[in-house]
DNA sequence: AAAAATATTTAGACAAATCTAAAAAATTAA
DNA sequence: TTAATTTTTTAGATTTGTCTAAATATTTTT
């Protein structure tokens, strides 16, 4: 089956929304998508007659089998395209995600195999999200988040939560990337910030709401 | 400005058929892209309100000067991909031209020029055909058609000027491909088709037709 | 120079995806 | 447990790109 280029935008929205198997609501998508609650649910009709969907009026909704498989294809797409941008064309962090979301929508199986080996089949794109293979197979980490450190923890960057162009242009001038090691130096009760230290660099206080945005995996000091 | 994905079909399209500005016809227009007449000239009233065209109507039309930098800038793209997919995936010459024809429509020029800069600004794309650059400048070759040449002579093959699978699937079929030198041993009047020898296979015969569609460079002997 | 054939355009319809405004259902508050 | 509020759906338009059938213009033939 072939689906456009918005059918697919929902799909894939549906999917990060619905996290593991929560009901979405009309008006949560309809937000993600920057589009008017009657708009979705005249997709959620189209979408359901597709078998993509479960779905009874007014009762909120999630993918069906079929529609996370979808769903996972179209994130394998974004994420090794992302992949293919940042790292054989050097593109900045910041500006793959644009270029990615249309690219997401070149449907054809074989350029995405071919891509993906080609790229040697990274487990991770440049975020520090995991892609899904040929199978929709994804790799688990056992990563956390960056607030439920303690003092004195060290720890390394995985994989940021949210892709705002906002959100990475703040971890940019903080010099914090994927891999980037971190040592928590201290909390603060008053408004939970943080401060931490990174390399040589001096220690600075970061916010609870950007540590809340930040995976971390744990290494040894 | 930016164009929908039909609206760009539509340009390149008129590209091919006006070669060096002859006029195109509605009817030509319509069975290049597989459509109707009537809705050809529904886009051709677009694309004229957006100067794109030169059109009154029933005397044809053909692209002004900002439609021809459209039209470059998108088989820019086409050749671009064309490449990629050939050089660095590895897809066999018959199976880029369908995945360039989605590809052409990402429409990032950073992704573009980017590209053309990891493939080390191509000249060529594997069909032969000149990719134009940043500004929309091509490079022009000397190549004449297989049927030009006598008995005898020697040439070797530039490019193509039909990618249809069918003719792709013969050229392949004949051990034919870009760089290929063939020798004219003997033309037949009857039906003027061509007796060529290749490497040291044995010679064997081609139609006009084929030989049509053939451009070649002279090489000595 | 009519008549016939061909090419092109117009008229009207349809599917996909979106919107605004209004109605209906569900939830929350009084 | 009504009343108010919020959420969701329906009704009716709009835009883009397409189509068929019919009308009109142009070209070719007689
Ligand atoms: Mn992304
Ligand atoms: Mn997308
Ligand atoms: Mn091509
Ligand atoms: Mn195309």
């Amino acid at each position: 089956m072939n689906y456009s280029q918005s059918e697919e935008n929902y799909i894939k929205s549906i999917y990060h929304l619905q996290g593991d198997s929560k009901n979405v609501s009309t008006n949560e998508l309809a937000e993600e998508l920057h589009t008017r609650p009657a708009s979705v649910t005249d997709m959620l009709k189209k979408l359901k007659a597709k078998k993509l969907l479960h779905y009874e009026k007014y009762q909120g909704f999630r993918l069906s089998t079929e529609g996370k498989k979808v769903a996972l294809s179209i994130i394998r797409r974004h994420r090794l395209w992302e992949y293919f941008l940042s790292v054989k064309l050097q593109f900045a962090w910041d500006e793959i995600h644009e270029v990615a979301e249309e690219l997401e929508h070149v449907s054809s199986k074989k350029l995405i195999d071919k891509l993906d080996e080609y790229l040697g089949f990274p487990k991770f794109d440049p975020h520090g999200d995991p892609i899904p293979d040929q199978l929709g197979k994804i790799a688990t980490t056992d990563h956390i988040l960056l607030t439920e450190l303690t003092a004195n923890q060290i720890a390394e960057v995985s994989s940021v939560a949210n892709q705002s162009a906002a959100m990475l242009d703040m971890l940019k001038h903080n010099n914090i990337g994927i891999g980037t090691r971190i040592e928590v130096k201290k909390k603060f009760p008053f408004d939970h910030s943080l401060e931490i230290k990174i390399r040589n660099l001096p220690a600075f206080t970061i916010s609870e709401r950007l540590a809340q945005n930040i995976y971390v995996k744990y290494v040894k000091k």
